[in-house]
RNA sequence: CGGGGCGUAGCGCAGCCUGGUAGCGCACCGCAAUGGGGUUGCGGUGGUCGGAGGUUCAAAUCCUCUCGCCCCGACCA
C-alpha cells in the first residue's frame, strides 16, 4: 500500500473528549471516527487491524473444530420471550418495532438464536457435541458507553455456544475453548490472565474471564503469588479471620459526633483507628424492605457478594438517604449495629472485632466501645468485602495481589438455562429425549484492539504487536521527488516487499522526514525502513524498530530477507 | 437515571459577561525557499455560531424550549 491511495486520516490533536489513551489513539492514528455516543465508524487504517485480530480468531476456532455461522443482528421478540430475557434484560437491550408494529431486538448476545437453530436442526447424539461460532455486531445499550470502542454500544464480538448430552462432554469443549483462548491471546502478542469469574446475568456455573493486564482497566483481578489461583475482584473470596474476638475491654459509649458523615471524618477527628471502625450500608431487600451490610471502615462492600444474599434485591440498589431515614430514624453517616431496626449481615473481619465503633442509629452520634452479643446481637456472618493486598489466597496457598485488567473474553458452562426453557432436546442413545448443556464462549473483538493499545503505546503513540499491525512495515523514502535513481531504487524495494508478502506501507508524499517519522510512529508500525541517497549510495538502507531497541544498517540487497526475519521472531 | 459541563471551520480553542460586518492555531489548497525528526514566508479555501421560537432597529452574544455530546455517580454512611 502506498500512502498516495490511502486515507491516512493522523491528527496532530485529540478531540477534547477522548480520555484514556487507547481511545484518543484511535482518533489521532485515525483508526477511527465516532458516529453517535458509543457508536463508531472503522476508517481504512483501523480495519486492517480489526480483521487481523478476527482472523486469528477465526483460525484458532476452526483449529479447535468449531463451525463458523452467521446470525442476524435484528432478532425477534418472540425467541427472548421465550427465555424470559424480554422482560429480563432491561434497557440494555435495544428493542425496535417494524412496519407492522412487530417487536424486535437489536441483539446484544444469541443465545436464544442459536437454540432455536439447534433444536431445529441436531436430532440426534451423533450429531453432539457440536461447537458454533460467529464473528458479527452486537448492540448493547450501555447506561453510560465510554473509551471509545473499550466500551461502545455497538461492537464487533466473536460469540460461540457448544452443546452436549453430557456434562463430562460440556467439561471437556469448556476446557478446549480454555485452551483455544490463551492460544489466541499469546498469537496476538498480548499479555493477559485468565481468571475465575461471576457469571453474572448470562447464568450458568463455571466461567472464566480472560484479562489484558493494563494499568486503565476497568477490572481488579487478585492474584496468588504462590500458586495458579486467579480470580475477578467480584468473585475472590475474602480470607476468614485468623484471630477470635477478643473480650470486650471498653464500655459502650455514645459520644457526639457533630458533622460526621464519613469512616474518614471519625478517624480524623476522634483519633481512631480504621480497623475498628465499621461502616453500614443499606440497599434494597426484597418485599420494599432495607437491608444493612456493615463491612469494616477500610474495607469496600462487594455488590456482587450482597447480590447473591436471599434477602437483597437484584439488581442491587443503595438505599435513598430519605428511605434510610423513614426505616431506621437516622441519616447515612450515623448509622451502626447498635439498635439496628433493619434486617442486618455482617463480614466475616467485622464479626471479629471487639471494643469497634459505628454509628449510633441517632444523627449526630457513635458509639465507640461496642462489643457483639453484649451491646448488640450479632447478626448472621457472611463474606462481604472485596478482597485487598495481601489477603491470604482462597486456595490456601500464599497471598493476593491485585491488578487492574481489561475483560476480553468470557467463558461459561450454562447448563440447561436456555435449552430447557426453549426446549432444545435430542434423542439420545437408548432413543430418550435429552435436554442439551450449553457451553458459551466471547471475545470483544473490537475490545482487543483498543485492549492492545492501553498495553502498548508510548509518547509517540501506538506500538502494535506484529500480528495485529496495520502494515508490518514503513518504508520511508527521504527526498524521494528530487532524485529520480533514489525513486526508482525505492519502487523496486517496494515491489519486492510485496511479492514478498510483507504487509508494508510506502510513504509516498513529498513530505518531510519528520512528518512520515512521526505518523508512521503514531500508527505504530513495528518496523521501518528508511531510505535516501546517502544511504543508496553506501547501499544501505536504515532499519529501526517501533520498540525502538533496534536500529541499524542494511545492505539494500538484503533488506527483504532482513525484513522478514525480523517478521518471523 | 441523578449531578456537572460543553456545542462557534475537519481538530484544538477565543469571542458571549457588557448585542453592532465571525476570529486564532493546526489541518487543507496555491506559490516560493528549505530538505534526515511535525521547516519557513506569502497568498487562499472552508462556518445555517447544534436546532426552533422569542426579545430587539440589530442576536454567536439576552430569554424559553429542544436536540446532541462528554465527564462524574452504582464504595455514601
Amino acid at each position: 500500500m502506498k500512502t498516495s491511495q490511502f486515507l491516512l486520516a493522523t491528527l496532530r490533536e485529540a478531540p477534547a473528549d477522548a480520555e484514556i489513551v487507547s481511545h484518543r489513539l484511535m482518533l489521532r492514528a485515525g483508526m477511527i471516527r465516532q458516529l453517535a455516543a458509543g457508536i463508531y465508524n472503522w476508517l481504512p487504517l483501523g480495519l486492517r487491524v480489526l480483521r487481523k485480530v478476527e482472523t486469528i480468531i477465526r483460525e484458532e476456532m476452526d483449529r479447535a473444530g468449531a463451525q463458523e455461522l452467521l446470525m442476524p443482528a435484528v432478532q425477534p421478540a418472540e425467541l427472548w420471550q421465550e427465555s424470559g430475557r424480554w422482560e429480563m434484560y432491561g434497557p440494555e437491550l435495544l428493542r425496535i418495532r417494524d412496519r407492522h408494529e412487530r417487536e424486535f431486538c437489536f441483539g446484544p448476545t444469541h443465545e436464544e438464536i442459536i437454540t432455536d437453530i439447534v433444536r431445529r436442526e441436531i436430532r440426534s447424539y451423533k450429531q453432539l457435541p457440536a461447537n458454533f461460532y460467529q464473528i458479527q455486531t452486537k448492540f448493547r445499550d450501555e447506561i453510560r458507553p465510554r473509551f471509545g470502542i473499550m466500551r461502545a454500544r455497538e461492537f464487533l464480538m466473536k460469540d460461540a455456544y457448544s452443546f452436549h448430552l453430557t456434562e463430562e462432554s460440556l467439561q471437556e469443549t469448556y476446557d478446549q475453548m480454555y485452551a483455544t483462548y490463551a492460544r489466541i491471546l499469546d498469537r496476538l502478542g498480548l499479555t493477559y490472565r485468565a481468571v475465575l469469574a461471576d457469571t453474572g446475568n448470562i447464568g450458568g456455573s463455571a466461567s472464566h474471564e480472560f484479562h489484558v493486564l493494563a494499568e486503565s482497566g476497568e477490572d481488579a483481578i487478585a492474584f496468588s503469588d504462590d500458586s495458579d489461583y486467579a480470580a475477578n475482584v467480584e468473585l475472590a473470596e475474602a480470607p476468614h479471620p485468623e484471630t477470635e474476638r477478643a473480650a470486650p475491654t471498653e464500655d459502650l459509649q455514645l459520644v457526639d459526633t457533630p458533622g460526621v458523615k464519613t469512616i474518614d471524618d471519625l478517624v480524623n477527628n476522634y483519633d481512631l483507628v480504621i480497623e475498628k471502625t465499621v461502616k453500614t450500608l443499606v440497599v434494597h431487600g426484597t418485599n420494599n424492605s432495607l437491608v444493612a451490610l456493615l463491612v469494616r471502615g477500610d474495607h469496600e462492600l462487594n455488590i456482587v457478594k450482597a447480590a447473591k444474599l436471599p434477602d437483597v434485591q437484584v439488581p442491587l440498589q443503595f438505599a435513598s438517604e430519605a428511605e434510610i431515614k423513614k426505616a431506621v430514624g437516622a441519616g447515612p453517616g450515623s448509622l451502626g449495629p447498635v439498635n439496628l431496626p433493619i434486617r442486618c449481615y455482617v463480614d466475616r473481619a467485622v464479626a471479629v472485632l471487639s471494643d469497634f465503633t459505628a454509628g449510633a442509629n441517632i444523627d449526630g452520634k457513635h458509639y465507640f466501645g461496642i462489643n457483639w452479643e453484649r451491646d448488640a446481637k450479632l447478626p448472621v456472618i457472611v463474606d462481604l468485602r472485596n478482597v485487598v493486598d495481601g489477603d491470604a489466597s482462597p486456595d490456601g496457598k500464599g497471598k493476593l495481589s491485585i491488578q487492574r485488567g481489561i475483560e476480553v473474553g468470557h467463558i461459561f458452562q450454562l447448563g440447561t438455562k436456555y435449552s430447557e426453557a426453549m426446549k432444545a432436546t435430542c434423542l439420545d442413545e437408548s432413543g430418550s429425549s435429552r435436554t442439551l448443556s450449553m457451553g458459551c464462549y466471547g471475545i470483544g473483538v473490537s475490545r482487543i484492539v483498543a485492549a492492545a493499545i492501553e498495553q502498548n503505546h508510548d509518547d509517540s503513540g501506538i506500538i502494535w504487536p506484529d500480528p495485529i499491525a496495520p502494515f508490518q512495515v514503513s518504508l520511508v523514502p527521504i527526498n524521494m521527488h528530487k532524485s529520480q535513481r533514489l525513486r526508482e531504487a525505492v519502487m523496486k524495494l517496494y515491489d519486492e516487499l510485496v511479492v514478498a508478502g510483507v504487509d508494508v506501507l510506502l510513504d509516498d508524499r513529498r513530505e518531510r522526514p519528520g512528518v512520515m517519522f512521526a505518523d508512521a510512529e503514531l500508527i505504530g508500525i513495528p518496523h521501518r525502513l528508511t531510505f535516501g541517497e546517502k544511504g543508496l549510495d553506501a547501499g544501505n538502507i536504515e532499519y529501526k524498530s517501533r520498540s525502538g531497541d533496534r536500529e541499524q544498517e542494511v545492505p539494500l540487497g538484503e533488506a527483504v530477507g532482513f525484513i522478514q526475519k525480523q517478521l518471523s521472531e
